[in-house]
DNA sequence: ACTATATTGCAATATGGTTGCATTTGGCCT
DNA sequence: AGGCCAAATGCAACCATATTGCAATATAGT
């Protein structure tokens, strides 16, 4: 496990209380170091409440401790804030990247070139490049 | 109605049986003129059936007439193909609007600009702006 | 008109997520 | 340390959305 202490300090200054839950969220989070899906987490953490899950996700998403990345499939993933995120300014352009092999979704270093359209007010974008990761194509 | 006879051929030349459900349905398509979520369907055809309905749309994806717009509310939308696509060959490279007033999903003439990851081997790219539209802005 | 095959309609089932509420817990304040 | 309050948890029930199996029906080709 990661320091308990570096985790408890992420909680607080993302104002969440720090929970046996929630660290060990977190926790699975650092150590994994990759996003992962709601079902990633409920079969790590079988014998914990499916609510309880979605409303740590939802806190974690909301005060900015993790980003939800959106899926066409619907089915959410989660992967950690690279920066300090908070709940005022969550700041994520970078692209994701979906393997078709592996399944993973990927965080890029890369950011989303800026858009422009005219006659239109562009707030955000999501970009979502689908293809063969790093290393499945090695 | 648009022409039964144009609605019928583009049925036939997609491989797609000629019935009353997938003729209202793609008329209906064709005079909104926009892309519709399951739920438009829904509402304008009430007396049909939800799985009908759920089917019409995935036969007519699948064969290139209508194509299917990745949301990450989960909540599928689907909007015509603009061009001749087939169930070969589906090109949809255009960029995806989403607006935050009217809630409206609109397909623009401009298409992704090509985005190259060094290691991995991009094959798809779905670009969803959001922000607000055209219409609403004015 | 007949037949093979695809489509439809219905009921049942699966999946993914949410809500309400009683109970427990963490964080703060003496 | 003890107590308080608000927040978090666990549980059951519920809701929305989507899929499957199957019998009945309609389409397209002969």
């Amino acid at each position: 496990m990661a320091r308990y202490s570096e985790i408890k300090n992420i909680l607080k200054s993302h104002n969440l209380k720090v929970t046996d839950g929630r660290v060990d969220v977190l926790d699975f989070f650092i150590r994994q170091n990759k996003t992962l899906s709601f079902k990633n987490l409920e079969e790590e953490f079988k014998d914990s409440d499916r609510v309880t899950l979605y409303r740590t996700l939802s806190a974690f998403a909301e005060k900015g401790v993790l980003h939800k990345i959106p899926d066409d499939s619907g089915h959410a993933t989660y992967g950690l804030c690279h920066d300090t995120c908070d709940s005022e300014d969550h700041n994520h352009d970078h692209i994701h990247f979906k393997c078709h092999e592996c399944g993973t979704i990927e965080c890029l270093e890369q950011n989303i070139p800026p858009i422009k359209v005219p006659g239109y007010k562009v707030k955000e974008a999501d970009l979502i490049l689908k293809g063969v990761c790093k290393i499945c194509a090695a």
